[in-house]
DNA sequence: ACAATAAATGCACTTCCATTGCATTGGTTA
DNA sequence: TAACCAATGCAATGGAAGTGCATTTATTGT
């Protein structure tokens, strides 16, 4: 078990307080989070300073961001499984439409879609919306 | 075969002149547009106009709108096979990574996708990302 | 045909998120 | 320790979405 510094820095990227910070946000969060989540769990921070944090971990593959429909970008740190640097690995991605939060289904995998021909799939965004778990069991 | 004028009033949508040209306008196009892009074409019209009367066309069911993970919402008319007012009815987008431009695939019916105990699904938004025929056969 | 009514349009404005430029701080390295 | 480069913070911009209100246009009833 590594640390989260010598993981930080296993990807190159420089391990300074304000990142571990995010990391740790991330890390604990089971759910995608949008810019203004991070911000407003860390109200001394710049905005700008946690956005091109979740940039440099995107860039460094660590983050991956995903676009649930409700037209704000969200993000969850890539976990075991999650290979989203290939491009054809591809999960799922859950919308709560109740308590509007997105969840990574890391371990459900897209089945292979059919393209017409002369079309090339390289990528795939898929999101289910619907009720989650803790909403349907009220 | 109807006119347009007589199919916009038979959804109950009043015919204006904006709105035939709009209408005529997505009919042309073989893929989805966005806002600006009607923006464009009528250099004449408020954008608010077009706003609106692609907000009527949603809500009166002959236009879709179409979230293909460029931040920009693209709008589309229903063809026949597109039941998108039915929930369950869901079709494939496609979104040309070089030429930019998405295209509905509304014969391309999305299997269905299992989700894990406890989640409801009631929405599937499924966009392939990749190259399209015309930039695929350069 | 005309007045009353309702819908459509146009203009101005606001809000929200994403993104960039630039100056400053802070950490690394020669 | 000086020089350098990356990270941070502040300010500002841009683009898209959405709203309020006044005006124009179309519809309806008398």
């Amino acid at each position: 078990m590594k640390t989260i510094e010598e993981f930080l820095e296993s990807k190159n990227i420089r391990v300074t307080a304000m990142r571990l910070l995010i990391y740790k946000f991330l890390a604990e969060k089971l759910v995608a989070v949008t810019l203004s989540d991070i911000e407003n769990a860390f109200e001394k921070a710049d905005r700008t300073t946690l956005y091109r944090t979740i940039k440099t971990f995107e860039e460094k593959e660590i983050v991956h961001q995903i676009d649930d429909g409700t037209g704000i970008t969200k993000y969850a740190l890539c976990e075991k499984g999650c290979n989203c640097e290939i491009e054809t690995d591809l999960h799922l991605h859950f919308h709560c439409n109740n308590c509007n939060e997105t969840i990574c289904l890391t371990e459900h995998k897209i089945p292979q879609i059919k393209v017409p021909d002369g079309f090339v799939s390289e990528n795939v965004n898929l999101v289910v919306k619907g009720i989650c778990d803790k909403c349907s069991g009220q």
